[in-house]
DNA sequence: TCTGGGGTCCTAGGACCC
DNA sequence: TCTGGGGTCCTAGGACCC
């Protein structure tokens, strides 16, 4: 395996986004405990977090821990907005840049030693851009990988930086509990003790730097998040919107309406961004929390609304007995088998068989886009004609 | 304390095709 | 008449992340 001489990854990660945008805004809130959202707790300033007030807290869980908190409403569009500068300064610093959230992302800087200086040197002069710039704290983890950049910047938060040399990474991994390592949550990090009283890294493996978890499927998640390179360009492969109910009892017709509320909004989206979608997911949440979802994926993309609202409508009639027997709490849908939707409109029409015209529009692609869109292109009915979507490589 | 809203990725079974 | 192996797509569920 090729093992690249130093660290030139970057995780950068904005400390209490949401919390931190508020304190800079306003003066009066710096240095005191800040609360984002009031229903469940969106974010936490660390005077909070000092409390115990955690990201994902019901709200009055929350209040009860710190009492003297101020609680604030979110101004979406406003981290929206700080986003976007942030990653202005990212891509000023390297167009290899991954987003992963609007407030964090990966950065390779392996081709900048010369113009830019080491890693670690580039890593500084971004949380001093940041700081600038938006006004915002950011922490850095610097390594050879992004999984272990990653883990990096959670251990050096609050506005910090920490590089993990190559010959660092076993040291800094072993005194870390299991729950530290990406993608091993509560529940991996319970069947590990469960299974194996094992607690940290070094219980769990002391043998290489492998991150070793317990089930295959943490093992792949790890395996793929740990994966090297830098992916730029991922676009969004799925779009959803969703409603809490709260516990009051929901006639059919009520839940439709907040149905259509929910497809109208999903499908702005999915025009706004220029995307089409081909499969339309209905979820469901209960009162003991257990979630059902239900899908359908229509034979050609579309971003109507009345095309996904039928489509929802369907699958909402197919799990009524499901709501009627067990009392629904929230109600989502999701969009996603995403694509662009500049698909070629051709108009051919069938033979008899629908075969000749299939070779013809095999052809016409070929003709304006070269070879290689034929692979790329999916041949869909529509009506009496052919729809083409060319998928991006 | 009774839990929002937005996502990603993986697995597994069944249908269907060659 | 019964049979293998491989592949794709769809559906549903679940873990995890911010």
């Amino acid at each position: 395996m090729f093992v690249p001489p130093e660290g030139s990854i970057l995780h950068a990660d904005l400390d209490a986004f949401y919390a931190s945008v508020e304190q800079r805004d306003d003066p009066r809130l710096r240095g005191r405990p800040v609360i984002v959202g009031a229903g469940v707790v969106l974010a936490a300033s660390y005077e909070a977090k000092a409390y115990g007030v955690r990201t994902a807290m019901p709200g009055g869980q929350a209040r009860r821990l710190c009492p003297h908190a101020v609680v604030v409403p979110p101004r979406m569009s406003v981290y929206a907005q700080a986003s976007k500068a942030v990653f202005r300064v990212f891509e000023q610093t390297t167009p290899l840049v991954e987003g992963l959230s609007i407030d964090e992302a990966f950065l390779d800087v392996g081709g900048l030693l010369r113009v830019a200086g080491p890693p670690r040197e580039i890593a500084v002069r971004l949380r001093r851009a940041v700081a600038e710039h938006v006004g915002l704290p950011i922490t850095v983890g610097v390594a050879r990988t992004k999984f272990l950049a990653k883990v990096a910047s959670a251990v050096a938060k609050p506005d910090g930086l920490l590089v993990v040399p190559p010959d660092g990474e076993l040291a800094f991994l072993h005194p870390l509990p299991v729950e530290r390592l990406w993608g091993v949550g509560q529940v991996t990090a319970r069947k590990l003790r469960e299974r194996r009283g094992r607690r940290t890294r070094q219980d769990a493996d002391d043998r290489d730097a492998r991150p070793v978890v317990g089930s295959a499927r943490a093992r792949s998640g790890v395996r793929r998040r740990s994966a090297p390179g830098v992916r730029v360009g991922r676009r969004r492969r799925s779009i959803g919107a969703q409603r809490a109910l709260g516990r009051r009892r929901r006639e059919h017709d009520e839940l439709s309406a907040i149905l259509a509320g929910l497809v109208d909004r999903v499908a702005r989206r999915l025009r706004a961004g220029h995307r089409v979608c081909r499969t339309v997911t209905l979820r469901l949440r209960f009162d003991d929390f257990s979630r059902a979802t239900r899908s359908h994926t229509l034979v050609e993309p579309t971003a109507h609304t009345e095309i996904i609202l039928a489509a929802a409508r369907g699958l909402l009639v197919a799990a009524a007995p499901m709501i009627a027997h067990d009392g629904l709490t929230l109600i989502g849908v999701a969009l996603s088998n995403l694509d662009s939707d500049d698909a070629i409109q051709l108009a051919l029409p069938f033979d008899q068989h629908g075969t000749a015209a299939l070779d013809v529009a095999v052809d016409a692609v070929r003709d304006r886009f070269g070879t290689a869109a034929v692979r790329r292109a999916a041949l869909l009915r529509h009506g009496e004609g052919l729809v083409v979507p060319l998928m991006p490589d």
